[in-house]
RNA sequence: GCCGGGAUGGUGGAGCGGUCAAUCACACCUGACUGUAAAUCAGGCGCCUUAGGCUACGUAGGUUCGAAUCCUGCUCCCGGCA
């Protein structure tokens, strides 16, 4: 899925993406609460209708954001027993405050087809304590996302899909118990986030195996933010993940990080002046249409260079490509395996 | 020809007697990036591998304990008047 947090996989347009193959994308329900609002969004026909997606969109909560937003500065945000108050990021510090309640009621008002449940993202060096506080927070804030999907959707034609989120962080008794809860809950899907994914390939796929064992065959399993380079994704795919998401494709695209099959990075960085006469494509092995076009190397160079904006899109372009060439060959060889 | 202003590191441009290897910006080089406060952020950026040393603010001298900073000659640039 490629990331479009404000309603847009940023320098991109639906054709672009279309052209991709994707065929779904993300949006973040805290940015889209502060700006423009759910309750606008619903005005305007939802959030397919505004961005001119007609494909699926999956929104995550918010629960992340608050957990990645405190981090960098505690006054943003206080978490207690039934909720997050938190001060906008935009403003200055308005305050706002979402519950689990809220949170899946602005998910449901932007109209996606997949809405995740509200967390408590655990950060990657929470103690035990900690971690288990927010486990524990997190089933609870589930049972009250569960109850208001279930009420609204009762009213609607074409009702979103809840996924419940494992957390549990770093320790595996607490994995498992979340996992357990979560599972029992009996929603459309499942996904793993926060610390309990890990950061390193290896690690990852050993938490996503564990967690697709317990779980029934017919049920997606959503890894949340995993995917940095081509081969993340293939070992996570191997280890049972169904969806994931990353940042990086259209990050590391903008920063200059584009993938090529290097052994070690799995990227070039275009911004080397080694680049500046390279009349290459990217990847001669590339289908994407920047390296099919034939946009060379020296000329991404110099867009880059140059800050021009075609360079974000043609970079953009390739590398959310890369991703899910990467994923078609994995799903194409994975029915050939069935 | 006369009068006035100026020459600082890759570039623009601070500094106007010691705390200056020299604010800052750009350029350049490195590195980061995991449910996007990211066209972002961090570090480096005269030479020597460092404590430290060396060479530097157009150029040649001078004043001073001490000069990028003050004085003089020269070279070049810019403006005004001829």
């Amino acid at each position: 899925m490629p990331v479009g947090t404000a309603a847009t996989v940023k320098s991109l347009c639906r054709e672009d993406l279309e052209g991709l193959g994707a065929q779904i994308i993300l949006a973040n329900n805290y940015h889209l609460f502060l700006r423009p609002g759910s309750s606008n969004v619903k005005k305007l026909g939802g959030l397919h209708k505004f961005m001119n997606w007609p494909h699926p969109i999956l929104t995550d909560s918010g629960g992340f954001q608050v957990q990645s937003l405190s981090a960098d500065d505690v006054a943003m945000c206080k978490i207690d027993e039934d909720g997050v108050t938190f001060r906008s990021h935009l403003d200055g510090g308005s305050l706002h405050r979402f519950t689990p309640q809220i949170a899946t009621k602005s998910q449901i008002d932007l109209g996606a087809d997949i809405v995740m449940a509200f967390d408590d993202s655990t950060p990657p060096n929470a103690t035990h304590a900690r971690t288990l506080k927010a486990l524990d927070r997190t089933h609870r804030w589930l049972s009250e996302c569960i109850k208001t999907w279930k009420s609204s959707s009762s009213k609607q034609t074409d009702p979103p899909a809840l996924f419940g989120i494992i957390q549990g962080g770093t320790y595996p008794d607490l994995r498992q118990q979340s996992a357990r809860f979560v599972i029992d809950c009996d929603l459309p899907g499942i996904a793993i986030g926060g610390a309990s994914i890990g950061t390193k390939a290896q690690e990852t796929a050993e938490n996503i195996a564990f967690v697709r064992e317990m779980l029934p065959k017919n049920k997606p399993l959503y890894a949340m933010g995993v995917g940095v380079t081509p081969s993340d994704l293939v070992s996570v795919i191997k280890a049972g993940a169904d969806m994931f998401d990353c940042v990086a494709p259209t990050r590391l695209a903008r920063c200059g990080q584009l993938y090529h099959p290097e052994p070690k990075t799995e990227y070039l960085d275009i911004s080397k002046s080694q680049f500046k006469l390279d009349k290459k494509v990217i990847n001669s092995g590339c289908d994407c249409s920047t390296c099919t076009s034939g946009y060379s190397r020296a000329y991404l160079h110099h867009l880059f260079k140059a800050k021009e904006l075609l360079y974000h899109k043609l970079a953009t372009i390739h590398n959310l490509r890369t991703m899910i060439r990467t994923v078609e060959k994995e799903r194409s060889q994975a029915i050939i395996t069935v």
